[in-house]
DNA sequence: ATCCTCCCCTAC
DNA sequence: TAAGGTAGGGGAGGAT
C-alpha cells in the first residue's frame, strides 16, 4: 500500500484557506519511526468499526489546536472553533491538508488524523518509536499531559491504581493499537486495544462488537467498573445490540448482557392494559404500520429493493436505446455520448490501441481483454451526514442518529445508534450500540432523529450520478453501490491520452473516482468514499481505506500484502461466525494467516464455497460478479419487536394482518407463492419477561415450519391472497400451541414464487417483439399509450420522492402535447429548471458526466390499459399494461429530470399533479348525471361554494380519467407507495417511509372506492392562517403550477368549516362503505402539513392538532375502533370487505399522523400530541 | 449424483 | 420509552 495513493482531501479548494493557514503555526513534525513490530491483531473487529476507525477531521497540530481552543469556550476538540460552524470545519480540514503537504517528506498517511496521544509509562515498542508512528501517520504526540482534555487517547501497558483513577475518563489503549493501525493502513478501533488492567479474560462480545472489551478497562469513559449485575453501566459498550442476543449462546458473548434483568420501565408500562393495547403488537394493524414506518432496517430493505429495480430499469432503458429504435430516445443517446461509461466506443478504441501497442501482442490482438475496474462507492456515515445538512451547527461534534431524542442525561436509553459521526466514533461510540452506552462514552453526544425522506432523496441523487457514469451498477444499499467502470475508465484513458500522451502513468481509475466524488459532493453536499480494484473484493476493501472522504485504488500487485494484516471479517461475506470458526479451528486471525493453509483444509472446515472464497481472498483474488437483475425468490415480513400478547385472539389477529402484509407485498410485485414458512421467536424460559431492551425480544427459542399454499383459483396453487396466507399463518402458529404471552417475534415468508404467468424465471416469452430481453419481467415499461387522451400520466409529484421518480421523468410527448399550452409550458419549464440544476453546465463538455438520470421509468408515461383492466387494482393495472406493452414502443422521452433534486420542503409543499390539472380553468358546469358518474353526490355538490364546486368537479373528472391511478400527488408517502410506479418497481412501496402508506386505501380496501368522493381541501391561504410570508412563499414555489390559475377558494375561513368539510367526507364515505380516496387523503395531508408549517408555528400546529382530533373522533364515531379482537375469527368476507375499509380509514389516519410527526419533528422536535 | 428442506449466516 | 427487517447464499442431511 503506497501512501501515494492515499486519500486526497479537498485538493480542489485549498486556496480559500490560504489565509487561515497563514495564521497558523505550522511546526515541523517529529521524526519518523521505524517499522513496527508484528503483533497479533485483536480478535474482534467489524467492518463498520474499521470504518469508524478512520476518523474525521480535526487539527493536525497541537499549536493550531491550542490556538483554536483559546478562542473557544469548550475544550471539546470537536467543538466550535474560531472559524465557526461549517466554515471552520472545512477550514480545519484544509489546514490539516496544508500542513500535511508541507510535511510531505515525513508524512506517510493520515491514519491518526485528529488523534492526540499521550504515552504513559514504559511501553513496547519504545516511546520514540510510537511517537514516530503517530506523527508520521497524521497524529499528534503530546509529551506532557497538561490538560487531559487536549488528548484524545492515552497509550500505556500498565497503570498504577492512581493512574487508573486519574485516567478514569480517558481512552487508554495498548500500544498495539498504533502498531496495528499502521500495519493495517487505517485506524483500527481503539476499543479493540483497550487496556485491561485486571485481566479476566473476557472475550468476545457481541458480534458487531468489536471490542474485546474488557472490563476493568481503563476506566475509561465508559463506565465504571464493570458490570456486574446487569447494570447498564457495564464496561463499555455492552452491546445489548438488538439484533444480537437471540439465543443463549449469543447472549453469553455479551459479558454485560443482563440475562436475568427485566426492564422495569417496560414492565410497568406493560402492566397497563391501555398502554399495551396502544403500543404493542396487540393493536394489530396500527402497530404494524407504525412499526414499519419507523424501522430503519425495514426501510433499508425496501430501499434496496427499489434501487435494484431502479437500476434494472435504467439498464433496460439503455438497452432498448441501443437498439434500432433510436427515435425519441435522444436524451438517452445524448447521455450515452456524453457519459463516461455508457458508450463502448472508448473501450473499443482502447482495445485497439492497446492491441497495437508494442507491449501487447499475440492472440490478444484478436480479442483484446478489457481490464476490469470496479468501484465500491458509499457515503461516509450516511445518516449523520444527511442530518447534518439541516444542522450544520453540529458539524464537527460527536453526533449520532437514533430514535431517542431524550436529552435526559441519566436516561439509559436502549435506543440503538444507527449512525455515528467520525467525531463520535473517536470516543468509542459505534453503530449498533445503545444510546445509553453511547452517552456513557460521550455524555455530550448529540442525537439527531431519523430522516428517512432525506436519505432517499440523497440516495436518488447519488444513484443518478452513478448511473451517469455507468449502468453496470449493483445497488448494495441506500448509501452504497458497486460499479463496473471498466469502460468508463477506458474511455477516460483514451480521451486523455489522445490529448496528452504524456499522461500514460496516470491512474485513470482514481481520476474517475475523484470525478465521481466531486460530483456527488457537489450535488449532495455529502462525502462519499470510493474503493477501486480489479475485482469486487479489492474494491470493497479499498473503500475502507479510502474513508473518510477519499478514494483508494488497491492494485492487484499490492493486494496480498495489503490484506495480510487485516482481520478476517474484512472479507465481504465473512462475519462473526466464520471468523470465530477460523480462529478456533485453524488459528486464523488475519487474512494473511490463511495463506499457509491448503485449500483442502479450508474447504473441509468452511465448505466449498466459503473455503474457496477464503483461499482466493488471501491472494487478492475474487471472481464474483456484479449482481444485476436478480429475480426475486422470496417475500417476507416479520416483526420481532413489541410482540406482547395476552391471548390467542390477539395473536390470531396479528398473524392475519401479517399475512395481509405479505400478500400486499406479493401483489406489489405481481407475484404469487406456493410455500409459506412461519418463523416464531418465543421467550427463552430463563429469560426475563421484559428483556433489557425496551420492547425487544430478548433471548428466545426459535421455531419455523412451512406449509404449501393452495389457491383454488390458480392452477398452480400459488397465491398472493391475504386471506389464504393469513389463515394459513394462524394455523401454523396455532399448531405450535404456544402460550401467546410467550411470543416475542413472528414472521412470514413466502417462497416458490411465480410471476403472473408461469414461473418467475420465464415470464418473458410472452413479450413478443423480439426485442432484447427485458430483464425485469415485472417492470411494465415504457410502452406508453400513444393514443392516450388522458393527460394524467404527466405527473410531477409522483416521481418526486419515489425512487422511480428519480429515475427520470419521462414524459410522453403525445400526452404532453395534449395539455393546455400554459400547463405544458409550465411543466416543461419546470423540467428545464430541474435539468439545469442537475446538469451542471449543459452542453458539450464531453468530459463531464451528465448527471441526468437514466431515463428509466415510465411511470409517468404509463397509461392505464384498456378498460378491461379497470377493475383491477392500480398496481395490477400497471403491471398488466406493462406486460402488454412491454417490448413495443420505446418510451418517448421528453426530458429526464430528477425532481428529487428539489429541496425537501419544496417536495412536500409542491402541488401535486392533481392540483395541477385541477386548476385548469374550465367552467364548472356540470349535470347531476355527470356528478353521479363521477361519484359525487349532486346535492352535496351544489351546496358547496363555487370555488369548491369547481375544485370538486375538476378533481372528479380527473380522477375518473385516471381511474384508479389516483394518487398522483405523491408527495406524501402514502401515495407514493400506492402509486402505480411503485407497483412496478417491485418494491412494495416505497414510501419514504413505508410502503404501506401508499397502499393503504388502494390496496387493502375494496376496490372502487377511490373515485367515489373527492373532497378538495382548500389551500391554506384561504384560511387566513397563513402569514404574509407564507403566502409569498406559496406563490413562489409551492403554489400551483399554473400561474394563470387564480388562488384557491376562500370560503373556508375558519376551523369550523374545515371540520364540517372533514365530517362530510367521513360521513359520506361511511355511507357508501368507501375507503378514503388517495386524492382526498393527499389533499387533507397537504392541507395539514401546510397548516403545520405556517408562520407562527404554534398556531398552525394547534390547528392541525384540532383537526386531527376531530378527524379521529369522527372515525371513532362512524367506524369504531379497529381492533376488535372479538370479531377476529377469520372470515374472509369480513377481511375483504367492511373491515378492510375500516382499517383503511384508520390506517390513513395513523399514517397521516406519522407524516405530520415527521414534519413537526423537523420543525420543533417531538411529535404531535393528540391527547 | 442431485434435489429439496430446513436451517444458519451475512449484509445493509 | 423504541421501532431487533429482509433477501440471498449456501451447508447439512435426508429423499429421490
Amino acid at each position: 500500500m503506497k501512501s501515494s495513493q492515499s486519500t486526497d482531501y479537498f485538493e480542489d479548494d485549498q486556496e480559500d484557506f490560504k489565509d487561515a493557514l497563514m495564521q497558523m503555526d505550522v511546526d515541523s513534525l517529529p521524526a519518523k519511526a521505524d517499522s513496527p513490530t508484528r503483533v497479533a491483531l485483536p480478535e474482534k473487529r467489524k467492518l463498520e468499526q474499521l470504518e469508524e476507525g478512520d476518523e474525521e477531521e480535526s487539527d493536525v497540530n497541537p499549536h493550531i489546536l491550542a490556538t483554536m481552543r483559546q478562542k473557544t469556550d469548550k475544550n471539546d476538540i470537536y467543538g466550535a472553533s474560531v472559524f465557526g460552524d461549517y466554515g471552520q470545519y472545512m477550514a480545519r480540514k484544509r489546514a490539516k491538508l496544508q500542513i500535511q503537504n508541507a510535511d510531505m517528506t515525513e508524512k506517510k498517511s493520515n491514519i491518526f488524523e485528529g488523534i492526540e496521544i499521550y504515552i504513559n509509562g514504559r511501553v513496547e515498542p519504545s516511546l520514540q518509536e510510537l511517537r514516530g508512528m503517530i506523527v508520521e501517520h497524521g497524529g499528534i504526540f503530546h509529551a506532557y499531559l497538561t490538560k487531559k482534555s487536549l488528548v484524545t487517547h492515552i497509550l500505556a501497558m500498565n497503570l498504577t491504581p492512581a493512574k487508573v483513577k486519574e485516567f478514569a475518563r480517558m481512552r487508554v489503549a495498548r500500544p498495539a493499537w498504533i502498531v496495528e493501525s499502521v500495519k493495517a493502513g487505517f485506524l483500527l478501533p481503539w476499543t479493540d486495544f483497550k487496556l485491561v488492567i485486571d485481566q479476566r479474560a473476557d472475550l468476545a462480545q457481541g458480534k458487531r462488537g468489536d471490542q474485546t472489551l474488557l472490563r476493568p478497562v481503563q476506566a475509561s469513559q465508559l463506565g465504571k467498573a464493570d458490570q456486574a449485575a446487569g447494570k447498564p453501566a457495564t464496561t463499555i459498550k455492552d452491546p445489548i445490540y438488538m439484533t444480537d442476543p437471540v439465543t443463549m449462546e449469543q447472549a453469553a458473548r455479551i459479558p454485560s448482557y443482563a440475562l436475568n434483568k427485566s426492564n422495569l420501565a417496560a414492565q410497568r408500562l406493560m402492566a397497563q392494559p391501555g398502554w399495551k393495547q396502544e403500543n404493542t403488537a396487540t393493536s394489530g394493524t396500527k402497530f404494524i404500520n407504525n412499526y414499519y414506518e419507523n424501522s430503519r432496517l425495514h426501510h433499508l430493505s425496501m430501499w434496496k429493493a427499489e434501487l435494484k429495480d431502479l437500476v434494472s430499469r435504467a439498464r433496460e432503458q439503455n438497452d432498448s436505446a441501443d437498439g434500432p429504435s433510436s427515435g425519441d430516445a435522444d436524451e438517452i443517446q445524448t447521455r450515452k455520448q456524453m457519459g463516461h461509461g455508457v458508450s463502448m466506443k472508448g473501450a473499443e478504441l482502447l482495445k485497439t490501441w492497446e492491441a497495437s501497442s508494442p507491449s501487447k501482442k499475440g492472440k490478444e490482438t484478436a480479442q483484446p481483454v478489457l481490464q476490469r475496474v470496479y468501484m465500491h462507492c458509499d457515503f461516509d456515515s450516511f445518516f449523520v451526514a444527511a442530518s447534518l445538512l439541516a444542522h450544520p451547527e453540529h458539524r464537527g461534534k460527536p453526533t449520532v442518529v437514533c430514535h431517542s431524542q431524550s436529552t435526559g442525561e441519566g436516561a439509559a436509553s436502549t435506543s440503538e445508534v444507527a449512525s455515528s459521526s467520525y467525531e463520535a466514533r473517536a470516543t468509542g461510540i459505534h453503530n449498533g450500540m445503545s444510546l445509553g452506552q453511547a452517552r456513557q462514552l460521550c455524555p455530550e453526544v448529540i442525537t439527531l432523529p431519523y430522516e428517512f425522506e432525506r436519505y432517499k432523496e440523497l440516495s436518488l441523487k447519488f444513484y443518478t450520478i452513478l448511473l451517469s457514469f455507468t449502468d453496470e451498477l449493483q445497488a448494495v444499499s441506500v448509501d452504497e453501490a458497486l460499479l463496473d467502470v471498466s469502460h468508463a475508465v477506458a474511455n477516460l484513458k483514451v480521451q486523455t491520452l489522445s490529448q496528452d500522451p504524456a499522461s500514460v502513468t496516470t491512474d485513470f481509475a482514481k481520476l474517475l473516482a475523484e470525478q465521481i466524488r466531486a460530483r456527488v459532493l457537489e450535488v449532495t453536499q455529502c462525502q462519499i468514499s470510493i474503493g477501486i480494484g480489479e475485482n469486487l473484493l479489492l474494491a470493497r476493501i479499498a473503500s475502507r481505506r479510502a474513508k473518510p472522504a477519499g478514494s483508494y485504488h488497491l492494485l492487484a500487485q499490492d493486494a496480498e500484502q495489503f490484506l495480510a494484516p487485516l482481520p478476517l471479517d474484512m472479507i465481504w461475506g465473512v462475519g462473526h461466525a466464520t471468523k470465530v470458526k477460523a480462529e478456533e479451528k485453524l488459528q486464523i486471525k488475519t487474512i494473511g494467516d490463511i495463506l499457509p493453509k491448503p485449500r483442502t483444509s479450508l474447504v473441509r472446515i468452511f465448505g466449498p464455497a466459503m473455503g474457496d472464497k477464503l483461499y482466493k481472498a488471501a491472494r487478492g483474488l475474487d471472481d464474483s460478479k456484479l449482481q444485476l437483475d436478480q429475480k426475486r425468490k422470496s417475500v417476507s415480513a416479520e416483526i420481532n419487536f413489541g410482540i406482547r400478547f395476552e391471548a390467542n385472539d390477539q395473536a390470531a389477529l396479528f398473524m392475519r394482518k401479517l399475512g395481509q402484509e405479505v400478500a400486499s407485498r406479493l401483489q406489489a410485485i405481481d407475484m404469487k407463492g406456493r410455500l409459506l414458512t412461519i418463523k416464531i421467536m418465543k421467550r427463552h424460559p430463563e429469560a426475563p419477561v421484559e428483556p433489557p431492551k425496551f420492547m425487544g425480544h430478548g433471548i428466545c427459542e426459535q421455531f419455523s415450519k412451512s406449509v404449501p399454499l393452495v389457491d383454488a383459483s390458480n392452477s398452480s396453487g400459488a397465491t398472493h391472497d391475504g386471506s389464504i396466507i393469513g389463515e394459513a399463518a394462524w394455523k401454523l402458529l396455532d399448531s405450535f400451541n404456544f402460550d401467546p404471552r410467550e411470543l416475542r417475534g413472528l414472521g412470514l415468508q413466502v417462497t416458490k414464487l411465480e410471476g403472473k404467468e408461469g414461473t418467475t424465471t420465464e415470464s418473458e416469452p410472452k413479450l413478443e417483439s423480439g426485442q432484447k430481453k427485458l430483464s425485469f419481467p415485472a417492470s411494465p415499461d415504457k410502452g406508453a399509450k400513444s393514443t392516450s387522451d388522458q393527460a394524467e400520466p404527466v405527473v410531477d409529484g409522483e416521481l418526486s420522492t419515489s425512487f422511480e421518480g428519480l429515475t427520470a421523468e419521462t414524459l410522453d410527448r403525445a400526452t404532453l402535447d395534449e395539455l393546455p399550452e400554459d400547463i405544458r409550458e409550465e411543466i416543461l419549464g419546470q423540467l428545464r429548471e430541474s435539468a439545469n440544476k442537475v446538469v451542471e453546465v449543459p452542453d458539450a463538455q464531453a468530459k463531464q458526466p451528465v448527471p441526468v438520470i437514466a431515463p428509466v421509468d415510465d411511470d409517468i408515461v404509463e397509461v392505464p390499459g384498456p378498460s378491461s383492466l379497470a377493475s383491477e387494482t392500480p398496481r395490477a393495472q400497471q403491471k398488466a399494461a406493462g406486460a402488454v406493452s412491454a417490448s413495443n414502443t420505446p418510451t418517448k422521452s421528453v426530458g429526464h429530470i430528477t425532481r428529487q433534486l428539489h429541496p425537501k420542503t419544496k417536495t412536500i409543499l409542491a402541488p401535486n399533479t392533481s392540483i395541477l390539472f385541477t386548476k385548469q380553468k374550465e367552467a364548472n358546469q356540470t349535470s347531476r348525471e355527470e356528478l353521479q358518474e363521477l361519484g359525487i353526490d349532486p346535492d352535496w355538490y351544489f351546496d358547496l361554494p363555487k370555488d369548491l364546486q369547481r375544485e370538486q368537479l375538476l378533481h372528479g373528472r380527473e380522477s375518473a380519467r385516471k381511474k384508479k391511478f389516483g394518487s398522483k400527488g405523491l408527495m406524501n408517502l402514502a401515495e407514493r407507495a400506492g402509486s402505480p410506479s411503485m407497483a412496478k418497481a417491485g418494491g412494495f412501496g416505497f414510501g419514504l417511509d413505508r410502503g404501506r402508506l401508499a397502499r393503504s386505501p388502494s390496496i387493502d380496501a375494496p376496490r372502487n372506492e377511490g373515485v367515489k368522493l373527492e373532497v378538495k381541501f382548500p389551500e391554506m391561504v384561504a384560511l387566513n392562517l397563513a402569514s404574509r410570508a407564507e403566502q409569498a412563499d406559496q406563490g413562489a414555489k409551492s403554489h400551483t403550477k399554473n400561474p394563470n390559475k387564480p388562488n384557491p377558494p376562500t370560503d373556508l375561513v375558519n376551523m369550523g368549516d374545515i371540520q364540517a368539510h372533514i365530517k362530510r367526507w367521513v360521513v359520506t364515505c361511511h355511507k357508501g362503505q368507501l375507503a378514503p380516496s388517495p386524492a382526498d387523503i393527499d389533499a387533507l395531508r397537504k392541507w395539514l402539513i401546510k397548516c403545520l408549517k405556517m408562520e407562527g408555528t404554534g398556531t398552525g400546529i394547534e390547528k392541525a392538532t384540532i383537526i386531527m382530533k376531530w378527524w379521529r373522533e369522527l372515525l371513532r364515531a362512524h367506524w369504531g375502533e379497529v381492533r376488535d379482537t372479538k370479531s377476529m375469527k377469520f372470515d374472509e368476507e369480513k377481511l375483504g370487505g367492511i373491515e378492510q375499509v375500516n382499517e383503511a380509514w384508520w390506517r390513513t389516519f395513523w399514517e397521516t399522523k406519522a407524516e405530520m410527526d415527521i414534519v413537526v419533528r423537523d420543525m420543533i422536535g417531538g411529535k404531535l400530541s393528540l391527547k
